[in-house]
DNA sequence: AGCACGCCGACT
DNA sequence: GTCGGCGTGCTC
């Protein structure tokens, strides 16, 4: 068979199309499909990925592919198939999904810098035998400030540019060509960091502590790495204060022994190591009928989708793993997701603990060399496993036979940024492609994903009782309406003395308040007015430590003025609660209490927040107070109360899945209560206790709050409709909204045009919830159908009419098929 | 998306 | 006069 001379390659553009590329015929390796190569497209260099549609016409200007980068495939051919999926289902060019798939790097070529040869110096200095017979007087004048602007140190191309006007590809390739400028190689890409980390692996028996009996801590911290041998340093300091000396002690004594592993090898291992290695749990019942039904699946290896729903507490992380094995004994691999692995330390050292060096980490808490080296292993069939955050759902594992998708709610499965992508969905689809089983985890499962299950696309399969001999706790709905006589606004009667209980007794709490900051309202007694961020539509929080006003959604601040911007008087009143001033009303009520907080702020701050979940695992802390982030699939033991102050919180965005939103963060919540031998407590306060979000708190499962989403939403929103949101901005408001009523028009038209379109709904355009984000206008136009087929078809024949294009490059548009987020 | 071109208005 | 905003068109 005779190599073909031309192929088609995917550029990482939001251009649908393939570009047409030769393939130089001295190539010793051609590239195969999947292969990354380098090419020059327009002036610039670019990285693309030879896809494996040939070109059906070979147009006239074609160049040729400067370099191939790889000898494997950075996309597998299963994954190409799978990527144009995403691409087509979403909206997006194969570019954009490949820019979602590959680690940042892969796709991005180094900046060539340019220097200045000696001959363009020559040049320069006006040496006779330098200068060329004809060159025009203003080409002359024009490269004397050229070559003098670039200097003696190399630089980017963008940066001589800056200095230099005019300087087109075609002048830049004379003077190449003349040998005046010279192109030097490109950066490579970062090497690996190779850090050493050091861990402590324990020299001495148990029966060696008492020779220790006069040394206290050094006991302590040989007690400590025989339950965790291999510990990492910071690991140590951290659960033994003032460990350094004894530490060094027992160095000497040869009681411990340093052994060094390099980082790179795997982020796992510095993190995890030293992880005790349990024993796998045995099944109760109900898990091992569920388990069994996976590994019957996974067995079989046909797709099959699953809705595993399994109440707080019920153990489901244990079945996924049975199931993982299962597949791993079946020759295929697995690939796990969950929502934040920064968020589920917990999990991800389990896993490690039973699939060890078969387990490859995917998320983007990685730094790029990591990142870089554990999408290799996954390319190269080195890792059985992945455990990863959305993306991972676009990783190049090959012969998936089980995808599971944890804690299937979470909402940050969905992508906004860049490809608008639900990685939850998504795996359903890659399941289906390779003929794979996905299971969807919850306790509380998406109403989506529970409605598919009830009209029996997905199987399911249920975990209604704890796994340990836990009960579930009681629920206080607390009503603070008839809260008069509470001393403080924040903190109910019986809040405080519930805490007070728990202080006593020695136990924990959890209070989840999810709002950051001091107050999130900044207002006049005088005027009224709100002070809003002078570049979005929204008010501005009070921070306390920067003692600023910040925006949550651009991040700018400014000091808190003593006047009121809009009248002039001083009646400025900070009004609301955040996460800071429930920290400080808790420090007022309960000075003694150890109060730890977590929220976003806190982790940009530095702190690590599984060093926080594990500090009050430890029992360093009497009460965790935080915003969502304390809600999610912890463990704790000693926890037996969980405090929510302000539960309708977010009951009233307007947004149809807000009470959605609220019953999961409310039952999450309430399943970090009492897990354990001590019973637990749950206290919801509530302005509006007889909302229907609260009706069967407590009750878990709560299978009524299905109905109940259901005949709110029936005939209107998902999952009885399918919906896709289009988004435009513009700094220009007139020039937004002309464009969305342009919009409007033109999808207007294809609907009474088109018959298969002729039942999709157009809602809007309208200013979206939140009217102006960093100093844009927004607006909104939702397209609504029946089912996705109907959707699918009706957004295909838009994007072909060139409708979904926006008509000025001052208004951007962006689509978002099943928008998570109405805001 | 970038990047070049080409067109207009307002400033050293 | 020319700088820079922005519309338009193109990229194998």
């Amino acid at each position: 068979m005779p190599l073909p001379e031309f192929v088609s390659i995917a550029l990482p553009l939001p251009m649908e199309r393939l570009f047409t590329y030769a393939l130089p015929q001295d190539m010793e390796h051609p590239p195969r499909p999947g292969v990354r190569v380098e090419v020059l497209f327009g002036a610039r260099r670019m990285i693309g990925v030879v896809w494996d549609t040939p070109p059906d016409v070979v147009p006239g200007d074609v160049k040729a592919i400067r370099k191939v980068l790889d000898r494997r495939p950075a996309c597998p051919a299963s994954l190409m198939r799978y990527c144009e999926w995403v691409a087509r289902y979403y909206l997006a060019s194969i570019g954009d999904v490949l820019k979602a798939a590959l680690p940042g790097g892969l796709l991005q070529p180094g900046t060539p810098l340019y220097a200045r040869t000696s001959s363009g110096k020559a040049f320069l200095e006006g040496r006779l035998d330098a200068q060329p017979q004809n060159l025009s007087a203003r080409e002359r004048t024009f490269w004397l400030g050229a070559l003098q602007a670039l200097g003696d140190t190399p630089k980017p191309l963008k940066r001589w540019r800056k200095d230099v006007r005019g300087l087109t590809p075609e002048r830049l390739a004379w003077a190449m060509e003349r040998g005046w400028v010279r192109e030097r190689a490109a950066k490579a890409i970062k090497a690996p960091a190779k850090m050493r980390v050091p861990l402590y692996v324990p020299q001495w028996e148990r029966a060696d502590l008492d020779r220790l009996d006069r040394a206290p801590r050094q006991r302590q911290v040989l007690e400590f790495l025989l339950e965790n041998p291999h510990c990492p340093r910071e690991r140590l300091l951290e659960a033994i204060p003032k460990a350094q000396t004894a530490l060094k002690s027992l160095l000497d004594k040869g009681a411990v022994r340093i052994e060094e592993i390099s980082r790179r090898r795997s982020p796992l291992e510095a993190q995890l190591l030293s992880r005790k290695i349990q024993a796998p749990p045995q099944l109760n019942e109900e898990q091992f009928v569920a388990a069994k039904s996976l590994q019957d699946a996974v067995t079989k290896g046909e797709f099959a989708p699953f809705l595993l729903h399994g109440v707080t507490g019920s153990g489901k992380t244990e079945v996924y793993l049975r199931a993982v094995e299962t597949c791993l004994e079946e020759g295929k691999n697995a690939l796990l997701l969950v929502p934040e692995i920064g968020l589920a330390p917990q999990l991800v050292s389990r896993v490690y603990a039973r699939f060890g060096k078969r387990l490859a980490l995917w998320h983007s808490g990685l730094d790029p060399a990591e990142r870089a080296d554990e999408w290799r292993r996954v390319r190269d069939g080195e890792a059985r496993v992945v455990i990863g955050a959305r993306s991972a759902v676009l990783c190049p594992l090959d012969h998936v036979g089980l995808i599971v998708v944890d804690e299937e709610h979470d909402s940050s499965y969905k992508a906004e940024d860049g490809l608008t992508y639900h990685a939850r969905d998504c795996a359903v689809q890659r399941a289906n492609l390779t003929g794979a089983v996905v299971v969807l985890g919850s306790a509380t499962p998406s109403v989506e994903t529970f409605h598919h299950a009830r009209d029996g696309r997905y199987r399911r399969l249920t975990l209604f009782s704890r796994a340990t001999e836990a009960v579930f706790p009681t629920i206080r709905l607390v009503d603070l309406s008839i809260q008069r006589t509470a001393k403080s606004t924040l903190l109910s009667t019986e809040l405080i003395q519930a805490l007070d209980q728990r202080l006593q007794r020695k136990e924990q709490a959890i209070l989840l308040l999810n709002r950051r900051g001091f107050s999130p309202f900044a207002i006049c007694r005088a005027c009224r007015e709100v002070i809003s961020c002078p570049h979005c539509a929204i008010g501005m929080t009070y921070h306390l430590q920067a003692g600023k006003l910040v925006c949550h959604l651009c991040d700018a601040h400014t000091d808190l003025p003593d006047q009121c911007p809009s009248c002039g008087q001083k009646a400025l009143e900070l009004v609301g609660v955040g996460t800071q001033k429930l920290e400080r009303e808790l420090a007022e009520y309960f000075p003694e209490a150890r109060v730890a907080r977590l929220d976003r702020d806190r982790v940009r701050a530095g702190k690590n927040q599984a060093a926080v979940l594990r500090a009050f695992g430890r029992g360093d802390y009497d009460i965790l107070l935080g915003t969502q982030m304390v809600a999610k699939g912890h463990d704790f033991e000693n926890v037996s109360l969980v405090g929510i102050p302000f539960a309708d919180q977010g009951l009233n965005l307007p947004d149809f899945r807000a009470m959605e939103r609220t019953w999961q963060l409310l039952v999450q919540a309430s399943g970090r209560a009492g897990r354990h031998e001590v019973p637990g407590e749950v206290i919801v306060q509530s302005w509006n206790p007889k909302h229907p979000v609260f009706a069967n708190l407590g009750q878990e499962p709560d299978l009524a709050f299905y109905d109940l989403e259901t005949r709110i939403r029936e005939k209107r929103y998902p999952p009885f409709t399918r919906l896709a949101a289009v988004l435009l901005s513009s700094k220009d408001p007139n020039l937004g909204w002309a464009e969305a009523l342009r919009l409007r028009r033109d999808l207007a038209a294809i609907i009474s045009k088109r018959d298969p379109c002729r039942n999709v709904a157009l809602l809007g355009p309208a200013p979206a919830p939140i009217e102006k984000i960093r100093d844009r206008w927004r607006f909104r136009l939702l397209a609504r159908a029946a089912t996705p087929r109907e959707l699918r078809l009706f957004l295909k024949i838009a994007k072909d009419s060139g409708a979904l294009r926006s008509t000025s490059s001052l208004v951007r548009l962006a689509v978002d098929v099943d928008p998570a987020h109405m805001l």
